[in-house]
DNA sequence: GCAAATTTGTTCGTATGTATT
DNA sequence: CAATACATACGAACAAATTTG
């Protein structure tokens, strides 16, 4: 059995042979106490690890496992040469998934995101895409049904709201497009107002349905540059895959879009909907409380 | 630039004051080239600490900082006794968010879920719900369109995917719903074919749309526990806030449904899909090469 | 602008506990 | 029971980032 040193430390009986958590866990546990009970806000700073030494009686190692715990749960987040500081959770953006009812596009496409960014109020800052002419390969291949290897445009994005980097999206298109007449996909700018017009207006070419694939995972260290993302490796990515059809049900482009977890929410309509129905605000990101 | 030293160690030389990478990165960052690169497989197990330490040249603290790097992020699993091993990413399931065709039910509605995964060539057990009564909370009551407090029915389900557990889902239900007649939300037994059927045999009750909200967030104690998560934090949980709207627009449950993000994908349908293309095969779960 | 103080980051060494083989 | 392997905990020293004087 574990005892903790006399001094305002914490004390924790095992009780009939059960084995108590280690100590870091313990330290861990109060300061997460402090901080879901509101006795520490998102910003304010923790003491520091010599302060926690003193407080819990315990090494600066231990001190330090049990920051990391919490910094690994998202709850804080330390600055070298600064101090360890409560997370303040970003405001959150919702991204529609569904399609918009008069333009029939999904949200995240270049139209409708910036009117969605605008109508929650806030600012969207895109970039003029990076374009890049490469041989399509495994996912893109496979959704595009074309051998690998086949040259595909892609256009790059990256997205910012409110001056926060919050998703980078690559779209990808046969380069047969191109060749059939839809030069300016190959321009490095923004095709105004979008791309699924330009191409119905230059092709014909008909947006008749899509499917998205969403997952979840680890950022790479791109993206972790990208997002700002703190290396201990709290926050996840979510990525949806986008694959347009044209009314032959021809699949026509992938767009492949990553979201950082902790400033993006989604939403997705199904059914008739009223149009009053549709502005959705995001959902609070108070921490759960329940643990049991 | 890196250089491999003497005895297989690694060496990062500086260059025009750049300050090299720690040590436990460079040791992750070898260690991760071999997993990416297929030379050491899924399922296989690492050197021991001890061992790590003699490659290396490293203390043994500064190996396992190397491979708690790596476990954050996925890669690896350590097991007491055992040793570290290379993570065997499961088999996702894909779950299909918008409405199916026949039943104008989403996917992870108690009939379609269970047609959903035979389909996918997978097994589902789901036990039976436990049945709670509560007062309506923040999300619930928001949702619900009902006053704090106001009583709600919640039937909770755990769900299990060729015995591993899968998502929790938990559906909430005003309890006037329960005194217009619609008893059997009470009880603790499954209700078949499902509870949107025997609401509308029940009362007329249609369900004309719903609205799906999707985050991401990191699991808590009670989540990690059900889906057996390692304590280290490297997987997050999706949640889906379903809210279901009848013919007049008035909402009459909420669905909150959390999956493991790590064995789980969705798929979102939008347009005029043809029947077969709604079989979706999961993504593959290859970890993304691309690393600038 | 610079030096000192403060705070977190990295690395080492060592000892002991717990889980598994 | 013994051996092996990871987990926890302590102490110490120096490095790097930031703030303060």
């Amino acid at each position: 059995m574990r005892l903790a040193g006399l001094g305002g430390a914490l004390i924790q009986l095992g009780q009939e042979g059960q084995v108590p958590d280690p100590r870091y866990r313990q330290i861990a546990d109060e300061l997460e106490r402090q901080i879901t009970s509101g006795a520490l806000t998102p910003g304010v700073r923790l003491l520091t690890e010599h302060e926690l030494q003193l407080r819990y009686q315990a090494s600066r190692n231990t001190v330090r496992d049990a920051v990391r715990w919490l910094t690994i749960r998202g709850l804080v987040e330390t600055r070298p040469g600064q101090g360890t500081f409560v997370v303040r959770p970003p405001d959150p953006y919702v991204t529609t998934l569904s399609a918009d009812l008069e333009t029939g596009l999904g949200g995240g496409e270049g139209e409708a995101f910036y009117r969605e960014v605008t109508d929650q109020g806030r600012h969207a800052y895109v970039p003029d895409p990076q374009v890049e002419v490469t041989g399509a390969s495994g996912v893109v291949a496979a959704e595009l049904r074309i051998p690998e290897g086949t040259s595909v445009v892609g256009r790059r994005l990256r997205r910012f709201i409110d001056g926060a980097p919050s998703s980078l999206q690559t779209t990808y298109y046969p380069m047969s497009l191109v060749e059939e007449g839809a030069q300016r996909l190959l321009s490095a700018e923004t095709i105004f107002p979008g791309t699924v017009s330009y191409l119905r207006e230059t092709l014909g070419l008909e947006q008749a349905r899509y499917r998205d694939r969403i997952t979840v995972r680890v950022p790479d260290n791109s993206e972790m540059a990208f997002f700002r993302l703190r290396e201990e490796g709290r926050v996840s990515v979510l990525e949806t895959f986008r694959t347009a059809f044209d009314s032959a049900d021809k699949p026509f482009r992938l767009t492949v879009t990553i979201f950082a977890a902790d400033r993006n929410q989604f939403t997705v309509f199904t059914g008739r909907v009223p149009d009053a129905a549709r502005l959705v605000t995001p959902l609070p990101t108070a921490r759960k409380a329940s643990d049991g």
